[in-house]
DNA sequence: TCTGGGGTCCTAGGACCC
DNA sequence: TCTGGGGTCCTAGGACCC
């Protein structure tokens, strides 16, 4: 038996946890350089703002409907995630972090009234932390995720489902027939593993509720949509096939990219803004403790502008390393060899690819010029930038510390790092 | 003016091997 | 006229997730 556990409206809520004022009021999150909408309260979502919508297109609703944006605060959002799960690891006996906002947690074993506990667990998180959740319990993760959608749409929309389903849903208590019901009343694209293309193609095959995907000829639909869609109809049949992930293994690639605040028409500032993703990249590779031999480096023109189009990208090759003067240096190389002159650059970003544990690494025969990583100096330079904050000490090609770039990212509303700086930790006034 | 960022897995097809 | 069989590895592209 699993249960799933995720935040309502995560983001907006770690916000409104500290701006309590908020709370009612349609407000969202939105993405880096404050693009598209990331996460909406339900006042939000009631004023019909989509999901990913830009910015720019449902702005006109904070003058005429009170909405409130801020630009996200991801040191926020990682902290409270952090609070919450600890909670929520109180549930049962494993969990696995399946995202900031949502987790599985492993009930094998576990004695007395499931649902009576969840909702207890659920309290804790909004008394102590102020997150609502809600949590769905069965005996896969497929129909776990589809319980938690229950249990959000039965308190989201009261009528959708029964009310005694709202905010902790048991799909495992629930005789079969009630079952059959809930899947009959449930769209199959809201079901895990199903998106908005095989959704549509389902759709044209006749295949409308999760009802009809569990019934769908197996074959058929393995034939058609593969492996993965199979496992997804077996686990909705009640037959586990996803195990729970307790300890997830080390990243097979790391990326930094990002959209730039105002378009780069030149090398330089092209040059600075992917030694500042490679030194990102870096840190992350360092602190899962793996060796990159290849940084792709790509950038791009806005593909929803006007203009010239460009869109390149290419792979150097390195010798493993996990020196960021090594991965820098590699990237560098890449943009020399792509960028081409005449054309507004709205993005850019770093990969290291072909990840290998740093303990693995093969050795060389000396044929070459000597090289070798400084572990001790990545060390201290991790070891500064984790004390004296980000980019106190970092490598020159990035431009003057300190200074504001203008390709970087446009953050116009964003809250203060209430929990995780101490400079900026709320003032409570008696 | 203005459209995010970071991942994973699967499959098909090509290159190559004997 | 006529052109095998079986396998691996790699890559690109597509689909999904949050």
């Amino acid at each position: 038996m699993y249960a799933l556990l995720d935040g309502n409206n995560f983001y907006v809520a770690a916000e409104v946890a500290f701006r309590p004022s908020l709370a009612g009021k349609p407000v969202v999150v939105l993405s880096n350089n404050d693009g598209c909408v990331i996460s909406r309260s339900n006042e939000a979502r009631a004023l019909g703002i989509k999901m990913g919508a830009p910015w720019f297109r449902v702005s006109h609703l904070a003058d005429s409907a009170g909405l409130v944006a801020l630009s996200a605060n991801f040191a926020l959002y990682g902290d409270i995630s952090d609070r919450m799960m600890s909670l929520a690891a109180g549930l049962g006996p494993t969990q696995e972090i399946y995202s900031i906002d949502e987790c599985f947690i492993g009930l094998d074993g576990m004695r007395g009234d499931l649902v009576e506990r969840a909702r207890k667990i659920r309290g804790r998180i909004l008394q102590w932390i102020g997150v609502p959740c809600c949590i769905g319990i069965a005996p896969t993760k497929t129909l776990a995720k589809l319980s938690n959608h229950v249990a959000k749409r039965a308190e989201r929309k009261p009528g959708s489902y029964p009310a005694h389903l709202s905010q902790v849903c048991n799909l495992g208590a629930m005789p079969k027939s009630d079952v059959d019901e809930l899947m009959q009343a449930t769209a199959v694209g809201e079901v895990w593993g199903v998106g908005s293309r095989i959704g549509a193609q389902l759709q044209l095959a006749g295949v409308q509720t999760v009802h009809d995907l569990v019934r769908y000829d197996t074959g058929t639909l393995r034939s058609r949509w593969g492996v993965v869609l199979e496992r997804t109809q077996r686990e909705l049949q009640g037959v586990p096939c996803i195990e729970l992930d307790e300890s997830p293994a080390p990243r097979k690639e790391i990326a930094s990219t990002r959209s730039f605040g105002r378009p780069i028409t030149s090398i330089e500032p092209l040059i600075e803004a992917v030694t500042a993703f490679a030194t990102t990249a870096a840190v992350k590779l360092r602190g899962q403790a793996s060796v990159a031999s290849q940084v792709l480096v790509f950038a791009r023109t806005s593909p929803f502008r006007e203009g010239p189009r460009f869109s390149r990208s290419c792979v150097v090759p390195v010798r493993p390393t996990r020196d960021t003067r090594h991965l820098v240096a590699a990237a560098i190389a890449g943009v020399r060899k792509i960028y081409a002159p005449g054309y507004a650059l709205a993005k850019a970003g770093v990969m290291l690819l072909d990840l290998q544990p740093d303990d693995l690494v093969q050795g060389e025969l000396g044929l070459d010029e000597p090289h070798e990583d400084q572990t001790q100096l990545m060390t201290a330079l991790d070891a500064i930038n984790q004390r004296y904050g980000r980019g106190a000490i970092g490598i020159a090609s990035a431009g003057p510390a300190g200074a504001t770039k203008h390709w970087q990212m446009r953050q116009e509303r964003k809250t203060p790092a209430y929990t995780t700086n101490w400079a900026e930790l709320p003032i409570v006034r008696a």
